[in-house]
This record gives C-alpha cells, sequence and structure tokens, in this order.
RNA sequence: GCCUUUGUAGCUCAGUCGGUAGAGCAAGGGACUGAAAAUCCCUGUGUCGGCGGUUCGAUUCCACCCGAAGGCA
C-alpha cells in the first residue's frame, strides 16, 4: 500500500514554524494542519501565538481553534481528526502539511499511533488520583505492579500522573499499556514524512522568546485572559494551564506584579522550549533548518 | 584623603581554627503512547578580585593594589 506523503514542520516555540509552514504551502500548493495542543482552542489567540488573520488568510489551516477552552482534549482526540483532515487534503490533490509544537501529538501522528474508543475513564481517573491523595502514590505503584510489572518497572514513583495512567488504561481496557505500546510500535503507519526543524542557536532562540513575551503582553495578553476567564475558564481547566494563561491568572487575582508575570512566561516558555528540543532531538528522522532556509521537498 | 565593612558558581550567600569549596535560585541533560504549553528524573558549572609574602601547602593568615558599600572629614 502507497503511504502518503507528509509534510512536518516541527521544533521549539518560537522558532518560525508558522512563517515556515505558510511558505511551503504556497510553494508546494499545500494546506497546513495544526500539531499545537494550545492553538487548537478558541479566543486564545494572543497567549498562544495563534497564526494571525493575515497568516490564516494566507494558507488554508485545519484544526486551529475550533475547541471551547472549558472542554478537555487529548491527543486521542486529535490523531483521528488529523488523519481525517489530511485524507481530505490528499483526495484535493493538496499535500498536507503538519505544523506545530506538540511532540507527542506530531509523533503519535506519524507513527499512526491507535487510539480506541475505550482506554479513559474520568471517573476512575478522578478515584485513582483521590486515592493517591489518601494513600500516596507508591501505594498505587504497587498496585499497577501486581497487573503490569513491565510499567511499574519504568515508572518513577513521583509520576503519579503516569501511574494513575496505567491502571486506568488497564481497568478500561482490560489489557496493559506497556502491551499496548509495543503493538503501536510495531505497527506500519500510513504516512511517509518529511520533517523540518528550525535549529537555531541556544541564546538566539532564547532572545526571541523573551521578545515575543513582550509583544503578547503589548497586543493584550491580559484583556484576552480575562475575558477567559469571564466566559467562565478557571486556573484548573487544560487550557489554562498553558503557558502565557496561568501565570496571566495569577496576576490577574494579584498574586504577582506584572513584571514579575513578564518573567515568569519568559522562563517557563524557554523551558518548555528545552524540553520540546528533547523531544524532536531524538527524533533522527527530523532533518535540521538554518534559520532562514526554507524547506526542499 | 582617612576609617570600617566587603569581594567565593550566572544571581543571593554559606564555609574552610591553613590540606584547592557547597546551598537555594538560575541553568544544562534526559524521559515521555488518552492532562503533553502537562508530568517526571538526573546534574555543581568556580584561576574563592589581583599581585606578592609566610608556609611542605594559602581561597583561608599578612602586606600592597584594584573594585563595591557605608562612615568621618
Amino acid at each position: 500500500m502507497k503511504k502518503l506523503p507528509l509534510i512536518v514542520i516541527c521544533g521549539p516555540t518560537a522558532s518560525g514554524k508558522t512563517a515556515l509552514a505558510i511558505e511551503a504551502a504556497k510553494r508546494y500548493g499545500g494546506e497546513i494542519v495544526n500539531a499545537d495542543s494550545m492553538q487548537i482552542y478558541k479566543y486564545m489567540n494572543i497567549g498562544t501565538a495563534k497564526p494571525s488573520d493575515a497568516e490564516l488568510a494566507a494558507a488554508v489551516h485545519h484544526l486551529v481553534g475550533f475547541i471551547d477552552p472549558r472542554e478537555q482534549f487529548s491527543v486521542a482526540d486529535y490523531v483521528p481528526a488529523a488523519h481525517e483532515v489530511i485524507s481530505e487534503i490528499v483526495s484535493r490533490g493538496h499535500i498536507p502539511i503538519v505544523a506545530g509544537g506538540t511532540g507527542l501529538y506530531i509523533t503519535s501522528l506519524v507513527n499512526d499511533v491507535e487510539f480506541g474508543d475505550d482506554g479513559s475513564d474520568p471517573e476512575i481517573r478522578a478515584e485513582l488520583n483521590r486515592l493517591a491523595e489518601e494513600k500516596g502514590a507508591e501505594e498505587l505503584l504497587k498496585m499497577l505492579a501486581e497487573f503490569d510489572p513491565v510499567s511499574a518497572e519504568r515508572l518513577h514513583p513521583n509520576n503519579l500522573r503516569r501511574i494513575v495512567r496505567a491502571i486506568e488504561f488497564y481497568k478500561t481496557t482490560g489489557r496493559t499499556i506497556s502491551e499496548h505500546q509495543e503493538e503501536t510500535k510495531r505497527k506500519e503507519s500510513r504516512y511517509e514524512p518529511q520533517m523540518f526543524m528550525v535549529d537555531y542557536e541556544r541564546s538566539v532562540l532564547y532572545d526571541r522568546i523573551n521578545r515575543r513575551v513582550d509583544i503578547m503582553l503589548e497586543q493584550g495578553l491580559v484583556g484576552e485572559v480575562e475575558s477567559l476567564l469571564d466566559m467562565g475558564c478557571t486556573a484548573e481547566m487544560q487550557s489554562m494551564q498553558g503557558i502565557g494563561y496561568k501565570e496571566t491568572i495569577e496576576y490577574i487575582k494579584g498574586s504577582i506584579t506584572l513584571d514579575e508575570c513578564a518573567e515568569l512566561i519568559k522562563q517557563n516558555s524557554r523551558r518548555y522550549a528545552k524540553r520540546q528540543l528533547t523531544w524532536f532531538r531524538r527524533d533522527g528522522r527530523i532533518k535540521t533548518l538554518a534559520p532562514g532556509e526554507y524547506i526542499q521537498i
């Protein structure tokens, strides 16, 4: 079976993915598929550095701003949605260009990781979290070890979130998450990706990040967050965990000054960029581009 | 000009009764399969201001020089 070609533009925040994607779309007759876990939300424009109206008009974009920020969303929602959009793009005779910085979304899509309809249950998850608070994460790890020793061995006792997830997976599917992971690794992907990332010198990237945060504040990030709070968003919501949002909420609540808020956003963005680099660096398929270099296919 | 205090990691500072030094923050590295802008793990990076003296050995003691802060004139 012929694999579907896919252009992927990934990399850390503030590395110019949007502009590169638009350029590639124009040049090769492509349509852009967002792979950013925060730009999927509506009303969150400034803080997520969503493409501007002009940029959105310059090329066809998909999966941008289509989820209400009060709602949950996950890779398991993203991947099937992206598959569908991509197959439509291909059927139009266009080239799909996946662009974004969320490593998990990109890898799961490109490697064609399967997410079934079951496999998640918010109630079980909440119950496990409650149990962890009572008895501690180590107790849960022991529990996990009884039916999935492979995962239990791999997970650090402090990583409660993953421990909970592994137990939740077993309880909802009757299979262990480690088995599931092995299976999906063996599976052939339907895609043949060409992956690119702009490789900035670290200090240059950090300058870009710092500058961009200043611009976000000038553009009215505080106002954007205020109106999100007005529409009922709360700090606990997934969308409000986004960098730029959680810190601005602290400022609006009065627990930090605007300067502290700006510094915190910058620092968290830099740390995020570092984590993104760690993720993408280990994917040997990614070709690095010099700053200013266009992608070549 | 004189007196006092001070100079140790990127920052704030500990410390060594003389045996080349350690915390917090910052930073760096890594993991990652349904919260992923999330979550978690690992790591001390240093002509101890400079130049001499004493000493087997000086970041530590002494002299001088340079910088910083305060005080007196």
